[in-house]
RNA sequence: GGAGGGGUGGUCGAGUGGUUAAAGGCACCGGACUGUAAAUCCGGCGGGGAAACCCUACGUUGGUUCGAAUCCAACCCCCUCCA
């Protein structure tokens, strides 16, 4: 692989973020050369963004470190069309408040990851919608539809899988490519964006973009995909007991966002420290040689510095402190999901099922009966093996008591009154 | 507009009148083994109930039947081909 002269093409080819790249020297000549704008695009579909959206975020806040300016993408127009790939979610289109919550949540998470502002290397956000709106038809068919071909569209893997295996393409989904590639048009026109990032899956989107930049403006625009990442097991990154991991804390606690980290597979710990912290490479590879066990202090590492950066160095901490306590001293920790009960409810006796329930360790009465039914379920590390067992305070000890249900899902119950 | 195929539980996918809360796979949860890992094995996997049992569920709404996810009708949606 070529040496890149510039900080931001060498950092993150070291680190693993590069799929593929149009013109990689060119590219990296003009990093070196002058302070280039970038963006990647989101859809604003929900509150928060999870960590399928981490490499992404990372390789923004890559750029601004290396001395350029990130901008954020929303698709807030295309929202409002609704992705037409996702059957079921069609019909729920999101009213532009909606929308407009959704940006202010992503917003808020961006602004953990990156500096935002009005200076040269400050971070930005744009909303599609600004300019997808107005669009007229027939004004936008003849200045811009004139320059995509039908027969080069066609060769797209995105369109050519959908038309091998004889599956429905609507015309509205055919033209997702040409909104994507205008926006990078019409970015390079409002902010003078030279480049557009984004996943694997986008890299025929992008391409689009370079080239009607070429046709219609005779600009040089550049693209680079980051690799969707899998587990080693090959699972689709991001899924949690819980369901999705949320990059913001009121979807996903600290504490749990940083078990998410401590829980990767041995085989993955490397590749991880190089995508979602900055520590340097050196101190990775040291990191990733611990074998065995040892290896667990390398897992504590990356949620220690994947938790800060989301959440900052003291949550992050607590995290740690609370996932000490809990699974190297079998104790209890402040950052353990709580609940409180009436003293006086408690004084009658709950029964554990309901308890389990309340405390958000099961989904219903009857999936905790079934979870003491199996073994899993403990009260004060003793395991509950009876599901019509009352817990009453004289189980508390220094004013609550500690639920598991299994080895590594735990909540506090506190009394209240 | 015409012809044909289809809509099943988180997902994929069987089932074509009754023992079907609905096979099987995946995902997920618990147990064993470990290192809060992977792999493997075991159990679970709609809701309520201590249990008997009750309720809800197979696109929607009606109907036939002692009884329907399964048959009929209308409607909605999706797909393929033709115009």
């Amino acid at each position: 692989m070529t040496a890149f002269a510039s900080d931001f093409m060498r950092i993150i080819h070291e680190r693993g973020f590069v799929d593929a790249c149009t013109h990689a020297e060119e590219l990296d000549a003009l990093l070196n050369r002058e302070v280039v704008t970038a963006y990647i695009g989101y859809d604003c579909t929900a509150r928060s963004l999870h960590v399928g959206s981490l490499v992404s975020i990372m390789l923004l806040r890559w750029l601004q470190k290396t001395g350029h300016r990130p901008l954020v993408l929303m698709g807030g127009g295309t929202t409002r069309i609704g992705d037409p790939t996702g059957r079921d979610d069609m019909r729920k289109l999101l009213t532009d408040d909606e929308i407009a919550a959704n940006m202010a949540g992503i917003q808020s998470v961006f602004a953990k990851y990156l500096t935002f502002g009005d200076g040269p290397t400050d971070a930005r956000m744009v909303n599609n919608a600004d300019w997808l709106d107005g669009l007229a038809y027939i004004p936008f068919l003849r200045d811009y539809g004139r320059h995509f071909s039908i027969n080069r569209m066609l060769t797209f893997d995105s369109v050519r899988m959908r038309l091998e295996r004889e599956t429905h393409m609507s015309f509205l989904e055919f033209n997702y490519m040409i909104l994507q590639a205008y926006d990078f048009l019409e970015l390079n026109r409002r902010d003078g964006v030279r480049l557009q990032m984004g996943g694997a899956d986008q890299w025929g989107n992008i391409v689009n973009g370079v080239e009607l930049g070429r046709r219609c403006d005779g600009v040089s625009l550049y693209g680079l995909t980051v690799p969707l990442i899998t587990s080693a097991s090959g699972a689709k990154m991001g899924k949690s007991a819980q369901g999705a991991v949320w990059l913001n804390a009121e979807q996903l606690a600290p504490y749990d966002f940083w078990q998410f980290w401590r829980n990767t597979e041995d085989a993955d710990v490397g590749r991880f420290l190089r995508l979602f912290t900055e520590l340097p490479l050196d101190e990775i590879a040291r990191l990733e040689a611990l074998g065995g066990a040892e290896i667990n202090e390398a897992k504590k590492v990356l949620a220690h510095e994947a938790t800060a950066l989301a959440h900052g160095e003291a949550a992050a901490l607590a995290a740690a402190e609370t996932a000490r306590a809990v699974f190297e001293q079998g104790g209890v920790g402040e950052d353990l999901p709580t609940v409180t009960v009436p003293a006086a409810e408690l004084a009658a006796g709950v029964p554990a099922p309901t308890l389990f329930t309340r405390a958000g360790l099961t989904a219903s009465n009857g999936e905790a009966k079934r979870l003491i039914k199996g073994g899993g379920a403990r009260l004060n590390d003793a395991v509950v093996d009876d599901i019509g067992r009352l817990v009453t305070d004289a189980d508390l000890s220094g004013g609550e008591l500690k639920l598991s249900a299994g080895r590594k899902h735990h909540a506090l119950v506190r009394v209240e009154g």
